[in-house]
DNA sequence: AATGAATGAGACTTCATTCAT
DNA sequence: AATGAATGAAGTCTCATTCAT
């Protein structure tokens, strides 16, 4: 949202109002965050805040949308949602599942880095679930969800994911599974040796194929 | 911890005080919650809850305590956390994925009720990861960990569970997998017609399976 | 003040909540002393004070009475203020300086003790000066300044102390250096070697000497 | 301490606020004064006081280093302490008791304004003597006390004062007698006629003489 | 265009005291 | 005779936001 003069602003600046504001909102949520710490730690005077922005939730949301334009582009995939979208209905099935491992590897390359929108990246999971941010994160948890949508979509289409359990569970399942693993990794990207990490980038991939195979329905239960 | 008084109070009066604590807390989280809007909802004067409690974040550690007691209690599980795991150590290889079944239907059974603690126990995932709640749940956090650990490591014991993935990432996906169905099980609550609910239940303890067993290790990748 | 039952109270109980209230009242002060933490710290009920006292200033009040008539004893002046001033009045000039010295010998042995009347009574001078105190401590002042008065008017008829400076202003000094002394004493009870304390509580009685001596009369300015 | 932006306030502004902590802190002490107090006296709204300083112990400190400036300037010794304590290094002999009883003039004369710091500084050995102030007292003690020691070691090197008593007792002494002298001289300021008053200030220069006299040392005890 | 002083509601917590039992 | 649950005013401090300059 924010004010268009904010895009004015010199980019240092900007950089340096939305690096502040997403640390704080990344440690402490939204509700908890204080808009006055984000200002001291930026070395902002105290009325520049709401020149550019509404108020603390439109400085939320404007954090927010860029973060994932940083992080899209960071991944190669410039065109935006749309633009992976429209790669994704197109994937054959030959080479499903080693586009998702590829996509994996991208994903958690730039999930590491130690930029602003990454460590806030990291948090949108519980911004998700926050009353004040709610309709904040709507329409990013809605971009990720599309994006999976129609991964799983392409999947039955061309024959190898599962058809016997809902989309819609299998896209919160597949959500949900990528981000446990992703925590799991991070936590320990420290006491991982060189070249240990992709190992444990390629397990994840492995997991989600592991849940949404099509040999499932070949199991007796 | 709560002051050995808050015990001795009339049961009408605790329950009062615990559900006007938890709506709060489930609604806006540690950090954001108001002492004050928990005084003024349960009808208590200013002083009192510091009567009872040592401070907010003693309130809060009681509330989500005896949550998770109720939960238990719920289940018919009253041997408490460690009653569970003594079972968990001694099932069965012919029974364990039953028992999984089983398991999942009792807890989707208890986490659908109105009651303040139910609705408490869906916003654990969210609580878990605020800063100034942490501490407090790590505790609850810990119990359900430790639960599916032991169920993890008893499924291998007795080769029913996949060993090509380290326990610790399988367990994590397991509580994320759990968790994921449990939100969308809840949200399409009342939309379920009789009885649909029930294969719902059941595809999320077939969603666990799938990514557990065994099998996988004799799939190519 | 106290309610006449406070009296009627076991002996221990009554010392116990005396020695609480003492030891609140010494560490922080009238105003910043809480009931609450003299109840806690005594293990008693809430209720109990205002059963025995008026308010807290009437617990104030009574633990210093209890405190002064503690100190007189321990000095082996079981008579009183009333007592110990007719003792003064009839002081002989030879015997005068060595008098106060063992009156001073006495005063330091009681102040040493690690009674909760000795604390007190350590605190005296700065609750003195407190607002919500000031009129309760007013007695208490008021005799001490009493005796030092006596003993002064004494020195003057018998001819052994100064009547160049008034009476009063001479009394302000004695208790101010006394205090003095006593604080600089206190501070290196522990450093002091055994039987070296003697000799700075005679210092003491030195200094008294040499401000309120004749003498002085004597010296050209 | 005080945030920098206090000393761009208008002079009035800050004076304002300085008399009306200043004269809360005098006549309550440092744990019963009240933030808000001051604020409703110094006309300010709940806030800003948190926009100048960084909490209670800041104004508080503050309040005092501000009012021995004024003190110090008032006494015609803008050099501050480091100028005072030089200028008494060099005291000569001929003239010490002289110069003292010059500088308790200066001092009772300032001390007897009505302006804030004077009330203030009136309530410095109770303020001392309080737990929460104690921390911020401490500079402004140990500053009387360097004069002070200053003042008695130039004493004995120009071999006016007595050697017979430590000289960190010698020093608690001389505070506490100048103290009880000003204390006693302020209560009958009013009670004084035109003139009358230097004799008094003359007195509490003659005790201390009186006091401190290497003279002493001759006396047969 | 941009500042930063100022606001006042509301945060958590402690207080001395009361009163039904 | 004695309790301890309960009160509500007041404590210090932080908040998001406004507005004159």
């Amino acid at each position: 949202m924010a004010h268009p003069r904010f895009d004015g602003l010199e980019p240092e600046r900007q950089e340096q109002i939305l690096a502040a504001a997403a640390r704080e909102f990344a440690e402490r949520g939204y509700g908890s965050a204080s808009v006055n710490r984000i200002l001291d730690s930026a070395g902002l005077s105290k009325g520049v805040l709401y020149y550019y922005f509404e108020d603390k939730e439109d400085l939320f949301v404007t954090v927010v949308e860029r973060a994932v334009a940083r992080l899209l582009e960071g991944m190669w995939m410039p065109g935006g949602v749309e633009g992976v979208e429209r790669y994704l209905e197109s994937l054959p099935a030959e080479g499903y599942w080693a586009a998702q491992r590829a996509m994996a590897r991208e994903q958690v390359r730039v999930m590491r880095s130690p930029s602003w929108y990454a460590k806030l990246a990291r948090s949108f999971p519980r911004l998700r679930e926050e009353p004040g941010a709610r309709a904040a994160m709507a329409g990013v948890v809605d971009q990720g969800r599309r994006l999976v949508r129609a991964l799983v979509r392409r999947g039955r289409e061309t024959g190898v994911v599962r058809r016997d359990i809902p989309e819609g569970l299998l896209v919160e399942c597949y959500l949900a599974l990528d981000e446990a693993v992703d925590r799991w990794v991070v936590e320990r990207l420290d006491a991982v040796e060189e070249g240990g990490l992709e190992g444990l980038v390629d397990a994840r991939a492995e997991l989600i194929r592991d849940l949404l195979d099509v040999r499932h329905e070949g199991w007796e239960k």
